[in-house]
RNA sequence: GGAGAGGUGGCGGAGUGGUCGAACGCGUCGGUCUCGAAAACCGAAGUACCGGCAACGGUACCGUGGGUUCGAAUCCCACCCUCUCCGCCA
């Protein structure tokens, strides 16, 4: 399950895995009824021509993900598949072809019964390379679904969060003496309510009341209106429920089901609006000059958190059920790493405009998310808790998820299609800004000011106190 | 939920079981014409995989999956989806 060190990963569907799951006492998934999910026939996650071509490139970055080398073993099966795949075509051709006389035959008056013969004995042989053909194909396309995307040349290498990469740090901590934590603010204001949230929901869930609520409100709503109108992404709102296909694209599936809830009937809530987003342009051919496609959307989050029981227990940092407002790119190739950059700052825009004192880090080969060939994470500086915790994650997947969905672009006056760049990042956590909020602007008698650029979406309000 | 209709290429829309990867129209692209454009005319053009240095050849795909057949877009079965009407509903 830490494997490949799926983080607490704001930004991936999947829930943390850092946590070592076997541990802790069972941490039964509040998940029932899971319905059975049938392999949806995926495209390819890596591009089997490029090992071909490369088969030590390959290697090398499965390498530096911690993993043994697989390219003998893919290629080997590769071979026989196309091998198989030859002889199953040229059987199908004859078997065409002959089937093609016996119609002229017929018409002619002359006997077909010799080719009639033929193509009998050729059906025989036929089923058994066609059955090959399948079964081989299938074992690799089970192989190359486990594995996770290359890091980028650029990503540092390393084993845990601990050998992340600092690449920047704005703003000061505010020396706030006697910091409390957001949910002794809250919860002091009667405005957060965790009992009532049990009594509803269980664990892992949070009331917010009044103008908690509507300071998260404002915060997703001032987010939106920032991405949209400054950064030219499109506002989108999307399904939160969505098939197998989608949630295979963007590679939650096969890997990660036990992080996802799911519906009796099948469904899969999303994790983020990374999945819904990224497959709108699934087995889809865009225009190059469409690209890149910037989309955006606020939506509730659902993560079942298995194997993260212990974690944050207090509060509402790690939930089954928060907002976020998510950002995604479609990208030709040769634009995505600028659009990395452009994305991240257009996340780090929000902080700095809240005044909230953040520091991004790029995250090392260990603590990279699967689909992911570079990320930065965005850490807010949290003074009740006295550290940066993270509030956003944006991801380069490459043509990872953009292979798997079948989304392709073809460039003007070019026949060949070939594979988008996806990219995810969240901008931000809604839920986690509102605590950063709080914890940053709270006032010795534990009120919260209001931040300057919120006032307008709190209809001038100051500051939120006991007494309204 | 009940009743009916239908799912074919970017769109619209044909398609007696055999040369249909698919008529025709629109749209798109290239060209002719033009000072330029429009119109007109000529031509090109699906996706993916396999083999090949290439030219090119082959295979699959007409919602999905099975079946019948020497041969299926065309016949049979199951499923999915869409539309219309009725009911219910934010």
């Amino acid at each position: 399950m830490t494997l490949f060190g799926e983080r607490d990963g704001y930004d991936q569907g999947g829930a943390s895995a850092r946590d070592p799951p076997s541990r802790w006492t069972a941490p039964v998934p509040p998940t029932i009824n899971r319905v059975p999910f049938t392999p949806v026939t995926p495209g390819p996650m890596h591009d089997l021509r490029a090992i071909r071509d490369n088969p030590e490139a390959f290697d090398r970055g499965l390498a530096r993900r911690g993993l043994a080398p697989l390219s003998p073993s893919i290629l080997e099966l590769d071979q026989r598949r196309r091998a198989a795949q030859t002889a199953f075509q040229e059987m199908q051709a004859r078997r065409n072809e002959a089937s093609r006389l016996i119609g002229q035959y017929k018409k002619d008056g002359k006997d077909a019964q010799p080719l009639l013969d033929e193509v009998a004995a050729l059906k025989e042989r036929l089923p058994a390379t066609e059955e090959e053909e399948k079964r081989l194909g299938a074992e690799l396309d089970a192989i190359l679904a486990g594995i996770p995307n290359l890091p980028a040349d650029d990503v540092p290498d390393g084993k845990d969060e601990h050998d992340n990469v600092e690449v920047r740090r704005v703003g000061t901590p505010a020396a706030v003496p006697a910091p409390k934590q957001h949910f002794e603010l809250g919860e002091a204001l009667g405005l957060m309510q965790f009992d009532a949230a049990a009594k509803l929901s269980g664990a892992r869930f949070t009331v917010l009341r009044g103008q908690l609520a509507r300071l998260e409100r404002a915060i997703g709503d001032f987010m939106l209106d920032t991405h949209t109108r400054e950064f030219g992404y499109e506002e989108v709102s999307p399904p939160l429920l969505v098939k197998d296909e989608a949630a295979y694209g963007t590679a939650q599936l096969p890997k990660f089901a036990e992080d996802l809830f799911q519906t009796t009937n099948g469904y899969w809530l999303i994790p983020t609006a990374e999945v819904p987003l990224t497959n709108l342009v699934a087995d889809s051919i865009l225009d190059a000059d469409e690209l890149p496609l910037r989309l955006t959307a606020r939506t509730p989050c659902f993560r079942s958190e298995a194997g993260s029981a212990g974690r944050d227990t207090r509060g509402m940092i790690r939930q089954h059920q928060f907002y976020k407002v998510e950002l995604v790119s479609i990208t030709r190739p040769d634009q995505s790493q600028a659009e990395h950059e452009r994305m991240t700052a257009a996340a780090e825009t929000i902080l700095t405009r809240l005044g909230l004192p953040f520091r991004t880090v790029t995250l090392c080969t260990g603590d990279m998310g699967f689909a992911a060939q570079k990320t930065y994470d965005i850490e807010v500086w949290l003074p009740g808790q006295d550290a940066y915790r993270e509030i956003s994650s944006c991801s380069n997947c490459g043509d990872f998820q953009a292979r798997r969905m079948k989304a392709r672009f073809r460039a003007k006056g070019d026949k060949a299609t070939q594979a988008v760049h996806t990219l995810n990042g969240s901008g931000v956590a809604v839920g986690r800004c509102l605590i950063a909020v709080m914890e940053n602007y709270q006032q010795a008698d534990g009120s919260i000011l209001i931040p300057d650029v919120l006032k307008p979406y709190m209809n001038g309000l100051e500051r939120i106190s006991r007494n309204g």
